[in-house]
RNA sequence: GGCGACGUACCCAAGUGGCUAAGGGGGAGGUCUGCAAAACCUUUAUGCAGCGGUUCAAAUCCGCUCGUCGCCUCCA
């Protein structure tokens, strides 16, 4: 398995520090908003490699943190005339509700940076004794040009750096790339004893006192927004690292973001959608297969078309599972071969393994999405050729089981194609019902037995117009949910 | 200004030295069907921004040019 790492700025080959178990840890979100789809393809891009990485054996022990005291959540809570941490828990709680509907597992533990408060001083006092930090008006900085490798992640020179710094004059830092570890609080903002005052954490340092008490010094995988190399991920390498003065990660990964008009996705640009937004007109898993269906390190131009494509191609998704299902329903006593009988067995015989490749790639979900729709194909044409009997159901049934072992992993295609209908229905506001549809079925039936066609196509054309789509097939009609 | 990424068909998108340039969407034609739908077949890039170079061999490596974007400030 190899994974991109940002700090080599290449492909590696993967090798865990310890050879059964997996660490890793990712940005999780500061609770101060909803989501917006951003988020979710951060989310869901580390949930991927999670499970790819079990599937392939390793146990995981997964670590993603909430950012419950900061300067955002606090202004939220001053705007809204609540109490800050009312804010965080009410923002954790929406994140879970969008997360649960996208697919993405929790992870095994998931810390918040307020219960890690003594944990993050005892590392502040480290670095401090160290000289890597110091104390002025009850904040504690870090001192950036006592680290060497400061810049390495960022592939930045501190000089260079030095003289182009946009950041805001604070006199009382030593150096203008200094940055808090510690900040001493204001009247009225919450704040926690610590031996320079009354204060409460900077941004970094909790990633560095969470991961390292539930990871260790060391561990294998560090993963969150492209934006976050700089300076959020430079500044936890230089604490975590002066601290302990072993190496803080192995690999650290790092997804692209979503654009709109080419235009990075943000907060300040006013660009964003909120992943509630999107789930009002598209289906989770439309989402979740749209992010997907581009490598992680890419960036991804969103749009409702490109959203509308993933619909068609989830639904083509459950259309062929149907109709796997319609068949292995049926009586398959005589034996008939299918003139495709060896395509499909080859393309059988090399899933697995195509699957495996494309993500151990650095997790090209997009050509193992490839995979999956190359043996949809090849099963819809050897179905074609109407083929029965035992071998043939052996076959159907394995490419059945490999396209929901291979969606597993990327946790998409995992529901019934009637699930999928349902939500589809929700969603694209369906006016009809399920016992509606089938009365009309019903009557069209008669309709077509009465060879009454004019009756029996403004039924379906009826239909359609409401978003159902109606397919006569040998036995009797089914209907779909029009994409 | 510094650092970095990207530019593959009508659209989205894999492919980063050698097998017919994956896959999805769309278009055109066809098979099937009462007609449809679905599915399948054919077709839609002798070509990978442009120009040079390295090589027996380049979308893939190198150089230049053009274009787009990102980070350098909170950001997934």
């Amino acid at each position: 398995m190899r994974i991109y790492n940002t700090l080599t700025s290449k492909k590696e080959e993967f090798l865990p520090v310890s050879p059964e178990k997996v660490t890793m840890y990712s940005c999780g979100i500061t609770a101060y908003d909803y989501c917006h789809i951003g988020h979710a393809r951060s989310a869901i891009v580390f949930d991927v490699m999670r499970r790819y990485i079990q599937y392939k054996g390793f146990a995981v022990k997964y670590i993603r943190n909430f950012t419950d005291i900061d300067d955002k959540i606090i202004n939220r809570a001053k705007q809204e005339g609540s109490a800050w941490d009312a804010v965080a828990e009410k923002f954790i709680q929406e994140y879970y509700h969008d997360m649960d509907l996208l697919g993405v597992g929790r992870a095994d533990v998931e810390p918040k940076a307020t219960e890690h408060i003594t944990e993050m001083i005892d590392i502040v006092r480290g670095l401090i004794a160290k000289g890597y930090a110091y104390e002025a008006d009850g904040s504690v900085y870090f001192e950036v040009g006592a680290f060497r490798e400061y810049g390495k992640l960022s592939k930045r020179d501190l000089e260079d750096m030095m003289a182009g710094a946009r950041v805001e004059v604070n006199e009382k830092k030593k150096s203008p790339m200094d940055f808090a570890l510690w900040k001493a609080s204001k009247e009225g903002e919450p704040a926690w004893e610590s031996p320079w005052g009354p204060g409460r954490p900077g941004w970094h340092i909790e990633c560095s006192a969470m991961s390292l008490k539930h990871l260790g010094e060391t561990f294998d995988i560090h993963g969150g927004g492209a934006d976050l190399i700089f300076p959020h991920h430079e500044n936890e390498i230089a604490q975590s690292e002066a601290y302990t003065g072993k190496p803080f990660v192995k690999y650290w990964v790092h997804n692209g973001f979503i654009t709109v008009d080419k235009e990075k996705m943000s907060k300040s640009l006013g660009n964003f959608f909120t992943i509630r937004e999107i789930m009002s007109k598209f289906d989770a898993e439309a989402i979740r297969f749209f992010l997907l269906s581009t490598h992680y390190r890419s960036p991804i131009e969103f749009s409702d078309e490109q959203l509308r494509e993933a619909e068609v191609s989830i639904d083509r998704y459950y259309t062929t599972l149907l109709r796997i299902d319609d068949f292995l329903g049926q009586d398959n006593e005589k034996g008939k071969a299918s003139a495709e009988e060896k395509a499909l067995e080859d393309i059988l015989g090399r899933f697995r393994a195509g699957f495996a490749e494309a993500m151990d790639d650095d997790f090209n979900t997009a050509l193992a999405i490839g995979g999956i729709f190359e043996l949809i194909r090849v099963l819809n044409k050897y179905l074609d050729g109407r083929p029965s009997g035992k071998k043939v159901a052996d076959m159907v049934t394995r490419s059945r089981s490999l396209l929901k072992e291979a969606g597993g992993v990327l946790n998409i295609f995992t529901r019934t194609p009637a699930e999928w209908y349902r939500s589809l229905m929700l969603v694209k506001q369906i006016g009809v019902t399920e016992v509606d549809i089938e009365v009309k079925i019903g009557e069209r039936r008669q309709a077509r037995a009465d060879k009454d066609w004019a009756r029996a196509d403004s039924i379906r054309k009826d239909l359609d117009e409401k978003g159902i789509i109606l397919e006569d097939k040998k036995d009797g009609t089914t209907w779909r949910v029009k994409v």
